[in-house]
DNA sequence: ATGTTATTGGAAAACGATTTCCGGAAAACA
DNA sequence: TGTTTTCCGGAAATCGTTTTCCAATAACAT
């Protein structure tokens, strides 16, 4: 195998040097840079991530923490955006990603897990669907000892960064579109998961805006599933005008149910998962970009990486109305979703 | 960090001893081994697999590759499944992976990919979902410098497996199932794409099936496509009585065009993947247990890694109908598809 | 007691990078 | 020309393992 060795010298000059040229080092004369460049290209060098990852406690390993809990088959569209946008990112940026299920860190306390992370040389983590109870999670964010970006948890500190869209925001827009356009005069909101960070910020959305109208709201806690919300959908839905989901998984239960009561309501859900063409009929949802979500979170990991300071990002969301058409019409567009892949690939 | 050199000193035996121990070489007594051991235990040491994999070419560093060139995001599912099969399997058997796409490999040529996956110290390969026209895979395949084991592709050399289930006779039972049942007359398929290796031997299953009961066949190339399917059945199945589809997602277009077209036929899929439930009619299908082939896929690649000749791998299927009505109740099963996953975990 | 053979444990050289520290040449100044 | 400062490049230690090779001890036969 080629190594550093080898490239110093073609170049005529030593190992240390090549090094400070490849990871852009002050102190090294264009004139050498360009010898130790044209001796790379010639020999074709590729370094071993593997040795730089041993010797420098810093080169980028990174672990990519999905959350598998949730059974639904919907949740594979996300996840694989996350990884498909973490991946792709890293690539471009020279991390190596390492993918770990939530399922592995199951009755591991803090100790365990953070061996485990040095074992393999991690130094930074990206957790996407950390929920409220997760106790070790937590005390791996507050001991501060990685790098670390939360998706859809607003944790902050000094060495982790948290990004999510406006979930407040989203979720009243998305409801005060859907009420709007049907004249509703009250709502049936179904909530997420309790611990889920993100259930609070979007029952917060949707309360605003009932008390904005002034109109009646029940609320209920349908978990994010498809067969919570369908027979809370049998039980109330007779009683009020809108269906507000907090999840299109749930938005799709919802609609089956009313469909087969055979009665009317407008209802809309939360994430743009392309299920949502299958439902029957089109609604209204919120679209996050999961791979963009995931691909700047990559970004800020790499920032903090490179040491800069924990903070919160918010990126935009897109209101859209879903229907069947649509979603096999996006199917044919191969770019779309794995677009972000494209660039990078294996060099630089 | 507590390292191998920390547990010699406790264990008052040299660092190679250790290393014997942790690896289960001969020639260390059991006194020592419990010495070792015991020293282990009480510092709670982890091996580190970076040094592990950077000083023996052998440690095992394992790359899944993900074909996503498919945007249809039914094709989630599977690789997911594929995924939490390959990464909770590996983690039992002490193998780290890699995750790559193949978009990461695009234009590439077979120096680069191997240089790529030498720079990683990638032993082994999961091809998932190969084409016939990928040059570069077949060369990699060929040169044998890595273990190999591919799903859905039955290449088989010295250093690589083949793994799937018998696609033709899958074929041939789903599509005798549905003909039976409705006392079918003749048959419209729509068949795979064209450079897919699973094609050709579902086509010969039908084909066989189209023989023996002496029936007319009229087959189309659906390119996997839920629009085409639509489009070939609202062109074609005004013709014929059972329309079997080469995949789930081309059954759910062809169902779907049949509905709006208000006209029935049978139709059946190939998969099992969840969106079945979602097409509006129950449909039967063949469910293929991904989650478990990724699972024997790895367990193959470390038999090959451990000196293991190539061979090929038939696994079982199973015909199911798919409703609405099952989709939903098994979402709420979390354990189902990530159970592999619970197994294992973090230590050995 | 001596010589031979297993058996076990240790010393040391890889693996391929990063990084610190240091010396020499060149540039700058008097 | 002599002295100081700046800049560059190289030697060598290090990261945490694996693995080869060799020495020491024990066990056995003679």
């Amino acid at each position: 195998m080629v190594s550093i060795k080898d490239v110093a010298k073609q170049a005529g000059v030593a190992i240390s040097t090549v090094s400070k040229v490849l990871n852009n080092y002050p102190n090294v004369s264009e004139e050498t840079k360009k010898k130790v460049n044209q001796a790379v290209a010639e020999l074709n060098f590729v370094p071993n991530t593997v040795a730089a990852a041993l010797s420098s406690k810093q080169s980028g390993r990174v672990a990519l923490l999905l959350n598998l809990n949730n059974a639904a088959q919907s949740v594979d569209e996300i996840n694989m955006q996350y990884m498909a946008g973490t991946i792709g990112r890293a690539v471009e940026l020279n991390l190596d990603v390492i993918t770990i299920f939530d399922s592995m860190l199951k009755n591991k306390n803090l100790e365990e897990v953070v061996r485990y992370l040095r074992s393999q040389s991690i130094t930074g983590l990206l957790i996407f669907g950390m929920s409220k109870d997760d106790k070790v999670l937590h005390q791996l964010i507050d001991a501060q000892l990685f790098k670390i970006v939360t998706v859809d948890a607003p944790i902050v500190n000094a060495s982790s960064s948290a990004i999510w869209i406006d979930q407040e925001a989203a979720q009243y827009e998305v409801a005060k579109k859907t009420l709007t356009e049907n004249k509703g005069k009250s709502i049936l909101y179904l909530a997420g998961k309790k611990n889920g960070y993100v259930t609070g910020e979007r029952l917060r959305g949707v309360q605003r805006l009932a008390e904005e109208k002034k109109i009646p709201m029940l609320v209920r806690n349908g978990e994010f599933s498809e067969l919570q919300a369908r027979n809370l959908t049998f039980r109330y839905a007779k009683k009020k005008d809108v269906v507000v989901c907090a999840s299109d998984l749930m938005a799709i239960g919802a609609m089956r149910a009313l469909m087969e009561m055979d009665i009317f309501r407008p209802v809309c859900g939360f994430d743009g998962i392309t299920l949502m063409g299958y439902a029957g009929k089109q609604m209204n949802t919120v679209r996050q970009d999961f791979t963009r979500i995931a691909s700047e979170a990559v970004v800020e990991l790499k920032r903090l990486l490179d040491g800069g300071e924990g903070q919160q990002i918010v990126l935009d969301y897109e209101l859209v109305r879903m229907k069947y058409e649509d979603v096999i019409a996006a199917e044919e567009k191969q770019a779309t979703r794995s677009g972000i892949c494209f660039s990078g690939g294996i060099n630089e």
